[in-house]
This record gives C-alpha cells, sequence and structure tokens, in this order.
DNA sequence: GTCTATAAGAGGATAGAC
DNA sequence: GTCTATCCTCTTATAGAC
C-alpha cells in the first residue's frame, strides 16, 4: 500500500512539474510557437515520457489552463470569503490579479480565436465548467455593481465580463514593462484605472 | 514601352491581389496559422510563383502590415484635415475606425510578443517608418487632449498610446459579435465607452 | 513509465521545364 | 513569371526495448 502510495505521489509530482512546465511555456511563446520538445527539455524527460502522461499537446495545454482556471476560482472564492466588500471591489481584485499574473509571465496566453486549442478547450468539461462558474460568479458581482451605481448601467453585464476577461491578455502590460521605464506595479495601476476609470479625465 | 507598362500594371495588380489575400488571412486566422500554400490558393496562382513576388512567408506578411500602417496614417491625415476639431475627437475617430476594421474582419492580427513576424517587422524599414509616425501623431495628440483638460493627465502620453493601439487586437469585439446579439455598430459603441470612460459609472 | 529511434505528415522554400 | 514536382526541416506522435 504505502509503496504504490508513493509511486502515485511520484507522479503526481511529475504530472506538476508537466503542467508547470507547460504554463510557463505557453505564458512565454502562446500555444502555436510552443514544442512538445521543449516541454519535455523543461522537465527533463524524454518526449515519449510525456505521451505516457498527457495523450496529446492539445490535452497539455488544457492541463493548463484548467489550472489557471483553479487559480482564478480560488481568488474568487477569497474575495468571496471578505465580508462586507463591495462588488466593485471584488471585481477590481480580481482584475488586478489577472494583470499581476500576466505580467510575471504566468498567465498562459488565451487562445486566440481560431486555434486549434480553443475547440480542445471547449471540448473539456472541466475547464468548461470552471469557465461558466467564473462567469457566474462574476456575472453576480457585475450586476451587484451596477445596481450599486459603481459600474455604468448602460453596459450589458455581458460587456462588462468581456472586458475584465480580456485583461488576462493585455497586451499593454507588455509594452510598458518592455519600456523599462516603470515598475511592474506602477504598470498595474494605470492598466487598472484605464480599464475601470477609462483614458478620458474626470472631472 | 506600352507593353512593359501593361506588363507592370499586371505585375502590379497581381501583388495587390497577393497582399489583399494575405491581410484577409492574416485577419481570420493570424500569422502561425496561415500557410503559404492557402494564400497561394486564395489568389489562384502556384505557390511557387507567389515566391517570384515575395522571397519568404515574413515578407508576405510585412507587406500586409505595412499596408494596414498606411490605412491608418491616411485616416491621420483625414484627421488632420479637419479644422477646429479637438485633439481628443480625433483620437477617438482613430480608435473608432480601428475597431470597426477589426470588426469587419479586415484587421491583420498584431504580431504577438515573441512572433518571428515581429522580427521581420522591427527590421522592415517601411512599416517601422510607418509605425513612428503614426505613434508620433497619436502622441502629440494625447499631450494636446491632456492639456485640454479631455484626457486623465496622470496616466503617461505612453501608456494611453498603447492602450489606444491595443484597440486593433482587442478580443472584446469578437466575443460580443459572437453572441450574435449586437449589432456592430452598438459593440464598436460599447468598446468606445470603456475605453474611454472605463466601467465604472460616471457620476 | 522511461528511454532511443523513427514514423508520418505538415509546411516553407526551391529546381527546372516552359 | 508560371507551372509541376520535389526537397528539407521541423514537429507531433508512436514503436519497441528495458
Amino acid at each position: 500500500m504505502i509503496r504504490i502510495s508513493f509511486r502515485q505521489k511520484v507522479h503526481l509530482a511529475r504530472e506538476e512539474a508537466i503542467v508547470a512546465a507547460v504554463k510557463r511555456l505557453l505564458a512565454e511563446k502562446g500555444y502555436d510557437q510552443m514544442t512538445v520538445d521543449e516541454v519535455a527539455a523543461e522537465v527533463g524527460i524524454a518526449k515519449a515520457s510525456l505521451y505516457k502522461h498527457f495523450p496529446s499537446k492539445e490535452a497539455l495545454a488544457a492541463a493548463a489552463m484548467v489550472q489557471m482556471m483553479d487559480l482564478a476560482l480560488a481568488q474568487v472564492a477569497t474575495q468571496q470569503a471578505l465580508p462586507d466588500t463591495r462588488a466593485i471591489d471584488r471585481l477590481k481584485a480580481i482584475t488586478r490579479w489577472t494583470l499581476q499574473t500576466q505580467l510575471a509571465g504566468e498567465m498562459p496566453t488565451l487562445p486566440a480565436e481560431n486555434s486549434a486549442l480553443r475547440n480542445a478547450l471547449i471540448a473539456h468539461r472541466g475547464y468548461m465548467d470552471g469557465l461558466m462558474s467564473l462567469s457566474d460568479q462574476l456575472g453576480e458581482w457585475i450586476v451587484q455593481a451596477q445596481a450599486d451605481g459603481a459600474l455604468n448601467p448602460a453596459l450589458p453585464p455581458e460587456a462588462v465580463l468581456y472586458t475584465v476577461f480580456a485583461r488576462a491578455c493585455d497586451p499593454v502590460l507588455g509594452f510598458l514593462k518592455a519600456g523599462g521605464n516603470y515598475s511592474d506595479a506602477q504598470i498595474v495601476e494605470w492598466v487598472m484605472a484605464t480599464c475601470f476609470d477609462g483614458l478620458r479625465a474626470r472631472t
């Protein structure tokens, strides 16, 4: 029993190492430019061994995306647990976490419109469940924040939701960071400001 | 002489057809997923003939990007020619054109962080000249609009510039369009609103 | 389950006839 | 300059020994 349990632990640890490598490479290069050879090299095992754990490159990427989804849901749960917090502040907290994660190079790029990965994710139950759950939760906060008069009520909640999601792949972060003139914290605050307050001056 | 001129016209017309096909495919699938075979098929010529006009896939894409840059510069010139127009309104007009173009499926996706295309573009004089010119012009408007009290003066002009550029690949447009519930015009106005006025309610 | 070696195929680029 | 046919590299995926 102990021996099997130990093997399972090793097995799980290896899979976690694989997913961690995929997450990093996905964030760095995107799905198309990430090769399975690179993943194997980064983990330090042979490519054929990778395929014993995951049946395809798509499955590899999907596992990484599911883990990101879980992290996002954990952030939501954290906000949920805070009492007496306004919906708008919860939304901002999630958005800030998203920006910080992307800036740290730990946010796998979301699949572009017509990626092969997109189809794999749509067919992936765990990922879609997470996405629905996340959308539902954020949707509630959005409606609440609009009722509170904190969010522009003229925008459909759907549009607000997508705008928050899109921060996960906002290229502005990378552009500003590439300049090298600003701290990560400063960049995050500026993008938060453009997102929630807009470019126009507030009177 | 006439014969040569005629041949040149045919040559130019063919190259324009090629670039048009590339622009469309680039907008539809992105650089990585666009194949040279597809381009040749869409133009209706053999792949080897394509390579008589452009030496590589990168050059093909660069030509399309240069044409988009020229279109953007033409929009800027149009705004420039309008007398008595506020800088903020010129910026908004350019942004709106960008959104409309993307929504119409005519905006080649900008190269992601580490694309092979990105390096080709950085080495491309015509593209970089256009980009500089565009940045300078928009930069002037941004500074002017901040001085007018129309744009948030706390944001570095750089951040505003990148935020406007990023509208060219904003996934929110595609998400909202995929829902099928809203007109293109409505979608554009909502994204314009989130961009300039932000998500928060204006008091 | 890990490895080495290799199949299978896509896709960028070119040779050479016309 | 256009075509057909081909080359060659890269990449996903698998076979088969251990």
